[in-house]
DNA sequence: ACAATTATTAGACTGAAGTCCACATACCAA
DNA sequence: TTGGTATGTGGACTTCAGTCTAATAATTGT
């Protein structure tokens, strides 16, 4: 399923793919998301405009896989580390998350909103990028229950609902997404 | 500072501002936010696209109006009746927002959209939109606390957050937003 | 060597957003 | 009535996303 057989054909220029990757990172990096066209990208790589189009169908689903393709930013799981409380471990989860998103929160917002304009890249940010996250925290939360660290009546799936969409929300509305941020939720949630 | 001398000049034709907004509405209702041109609107009202550009700078801008203007809708205030718990006005008010979300969720998305390619617009909308339904549930929460129906170490704005929070969150990925969701949020807040 | 196949390239083309302009129109005040 | 001022109208123009095409290039199998 991954390997094609294709037997004759042109074989696809990887570095142009690189290249584009490499200029689009650059571009919005330097200009910011919505500033750079997508002939900017093309050009600053030296490939043609449809050669972007062959691999990617919109701006998104290349600084998408840009982003998040060899290197695993944003990706560290929370380590059950011995000797350190449930809650520290969630705030420093969401400290590290919220340090890396100050470097390119704009490019975050910018594709959240693509995925609004876009069904089929909605989808494919929700698996690469949304749920994931989400997924570690609840598994985080449910590893504070069973060690009695959190109420059995708390519900570890709105519980993580809540700290995306708290992170969501002031990230969408132009709030600051810090450190401050991340002790807050981890108090809220662990109370008393 | 709300009525202008303007002494001189042309006076705006107020009914060629009614009749864009009538367009938008029924336009963005019936073809989908995205699917709808500022032409469009304009030809459908009957006006040039110029007059349109005289009193909003985007489709966002104008649509925000259209929805929001005299009617009250989605402001309706979480009353504090007699004999209802502070869980069940909480769960309520959700339900009502939800409820009218369902019918133009996908409006609402574009418009979040919208405003993270618009910093003027991001802060209208947040003003408008945002700001208002995030101090009614941070006011229940406030009373509710007052009288002991929530614990004193219970933060009213970061579950404010967490609450509106979980709303953009199931919202903005195409996940349910519904009854089911008012109660399941109500039910955490209000735990025990 | 040759045919089949697929990728790359340059360019044309459409549709939409947004800006700009010249001219017509409506209102006020002197 | 006349001049000042601001809006309405139609159209030209630029930029960009996205689609399409014809020609060319690279690879495999015969």
């Amino acid at each position: 399923m991954t390997e094609k057989p294709a037997s004759g054909g042109r074989p696809p220029n990887e570095q142009a793919s690189a290249a584009l990757k490499a200029a689009a990172l650059r571009l919005v990096s330097e200009k910011g998301y919505a500033k750079v066209s997508i002939a900017e990208i093309a050009k600053a790589a030296g490939v043609a405009r449809q050669t972007l189009y062959n691999r990617w169908n919109t701006k998104a689903d290349l600084v998408l896989e840009a982003m998040f393709e060899e290197t695993g930013r944003y990706a560290a799981e929370p380590l059950d580390q011995a000797g350190e409380s449930c809650r520290a471990q969630l705030e420093a989860f969401l400290a590290q998350v919220f340090t890396h998103l100050s470097q390119d929160g704009d490019t975050v917002c910018a594709l959240i909103a693509a995925a609004q304009q876009d069904a089929s890249f909605r989808a494919a940010f929700f698996r690469r990028f949304v749920r994931p996250r989400e997924e570690m925290v609840t598994t985080l939360l449910r590893r504070a229950q069973t060690q009695g660290k959190l109420a059995q009546d708390r519900n570890p799936e709105m519980l993580s609902t809540f700290i995306h969409g708290a992170f969501w929300y002031r990230l969408l509305n132009g709030q600051p997404v810090n450190a401050g941020l991340a002790r807050d939720i981890a108090a809220e949630v662990f109370t008393r």
